[in-house]
DNA sequence: CATGAATGAGTGTTCATTCAT
DNA sequence: GATGAATGAACACTCATTCAT
């Protein structure tokens, strides 16, 4: 079976390998040659360069996040509902793929020249399928419609790549999914309607 | 005043234009010297190397953000207005600075080597100063205590960045305190104490 | 017939295009392979290796030359005609091949590894040509004979070759045959006997 | 004396040595500085890149020829004297400097990049002389005025260099002034006027 | 303190050539 | 004969860092 495997995909575990060994920048085409066995050429059979190589890694990995999550929400008829398994599954598929996680949170999401790439796009489906869900919740109504959608994906999104990152920086210590409950809760809370008017600080 | 300026400061000031420029992963030893007018041995008398250079730029910014934080929430009583304060003194301090904000978030924010160095320290204190007004929040009743006050952070801080990064990497074209407004609402709805026990999703 | 047309000959075809398009220094196997539709492995079939096949190109083209050179000076009894057939031939075929004509000057007649290989042996037939029309006309009276025959050969081929050259590196922007008489009139002045109006021909 | 020889010169000497050695083509960067005794990255102190290199080296020798040449001219008064001079000249000057020659025609002559550079300049400036003496002597009637006189320069520096690269393929057996006199005989009886008996120089 | 000439380790990429099929 | 995937040697160039002055 392992002779079988395509060079290809025998090239980005080489790769994915390497960086987390010792981070993207120092991972030399060379090295990741040789852990995958093959050549140095053989790398360009398959990668137009270093950088195409990079990119294409978590490309996979972003595809089935997709899929994975078309699948959860299957079936969930409250945007709510639906915000709370999106939370649940982000921070679930991100602890079983720390590797992925990291090359994605440290290495790209600020390279401006992978922002810019094709390989994005897979990226921005999994935030446009969350906009439309905001969308959804704000017509119907479930959703706090007095804010901006976009602001409001923010505040899903920002809380949970935060606590993903210091999961990440202190060596993932504890599991990611272990504060699920109150990030939930927040983020319900912040964005769900009907939260009371805001009440006046006490007066002491 | 200028001639008296000390090197140290020449040579940041000239990195830090050099980064604007070209960007950080571009810019040479060489030129910033240039820039600064002073050799390029000359960097190596007050840095002992490049990345300690790079790692000192926002430091002196970074105790700026502290010091004017400080004034900032200085008078203040109600945690959630101090919290209301720190959004908008965030959005309003990486607005003007935005060369400092593209080195820290796209830059150090994700590099191991800074944070496991001590320049971290400095950075580590502004997001102690949240921490403490969470809990002081959280003891006064104003903050809501059924979550973990870490995690509480995390919805402040989370949304601040992504908004920010999302701001720096659509290459500015808004200013940033934009949406200090919704941010604000949606930050304190999620941490504000008696929010209302979140109601059932609607039959249909 | 096209379908006929030997791979051997397609390779060369294909590489002579593929030197006009982009010069002969950046023509890979690869692509000349490609353009000749073979696989690049079928080359080595053909050719011992790249250098192999460059010499080889300009091969026939030279013996295509030999054969309408002799031609065209079938029939010629007085050498100093022959001496302008020959000029006026020269710079004839040249215009009419300039991509061949650019691989042998520019490349192959300063290669050393050209110069010393079997290759070479046509090349060396049209001057041995022109040699024996020399010393033919100085044993006949018709070229001075106070001069070496070498050197009355290097004064006919000289001013071609520089001309020619000359022609390739203002990238062919005149018809080369242009100067065709003023040439003429000065390579014959200079060998032919007593520089004397040019006499008719003796009738045999 | 040797110490405080101009790394610059000591590059270039090695190069030179090497082109010798292995041509030009197969001369590596590390190979020159191993040579001159410099680290392979000094050679960028001083040029630009590898071709900037080679295309420096026969500068000052094309200078030297341009200023040698107008000091044999000097005093010269008869045009056809003067092309006599510089026949021989010629000669004599790229027998007396074998691999600077080399260098010149066998590598650079027919390189488009240098033809196209200012290096490539000084080399006109010898080409452009001798073109002055050709149209001086068509108008003082010395030399033939019906040929176009850029033909007549051909018609010099086409057997010169024709000779010249001959001696060089053919391992500089022999002297290669050896020629000067049946060249300079042959290339006078072409372009001076009427064709006539040699007359002296009209006295002034 | 300051200089800046010199260093030389480090690496992505190309491409002629091979050979198992 | 034909293929084309795989090879791996080869190399120009950069630039952080040093150190004699």
């Amino acid at each position: 079976m392992q002779g079988n495997k395509k060079k290809n995909d025998l090239i980005m575990e080489a790769a994915l390998t390497i960086f987390e060994e010792k981070g993207i920048r120092e991972a030399t085409i060379a090295e990741i040659a040789e852990r995958a066995g093959v050549a140095s050429g053989t790398v360009y059979e398959y990668f137009s360069n270093k950088e195409d190589l990079f990119f294409s890694i978590p490309n996979q990995t972003v595809i089935s996040f997709n899929e994975q999550l078309v699948l959860h929400l299957q079936g969930l008829f409250d945007p709510i509902e639906k915000i709370r398994k999106y939370i649940w599954f982000y921070l679930y598929f991100f602890e079983k793929n720390p590797v992925y996680t990291e090359l994605l949170l440290m290495e790209l999401r600020v390279n401006k020249n992978y922002i810019n790439s094709d390989y994005y796009d897979d990226s921005r489906k999994a935030t446009a399928e969350i906009l439309k869900i905001i969308k959804e919740g704000q017509e119907s109504g479930r959703i706090r419609n007095d804010v901006n959608p976009f602001i409001v994906r923010h505040m899903i999104l920002g809380p949970l790549e935060h606590i993903t990152t210091h999961w990440l920086i202190t060596n993932k210590e504890y599991p990611l999914t272990t504060h699920t409950k109150d990030l939930t809760t927040l983020i319900i809370s912040a964005i769900i309607k009907n939260a009371q008017p805001l009440t006046p600080p006490p007066v002491k």
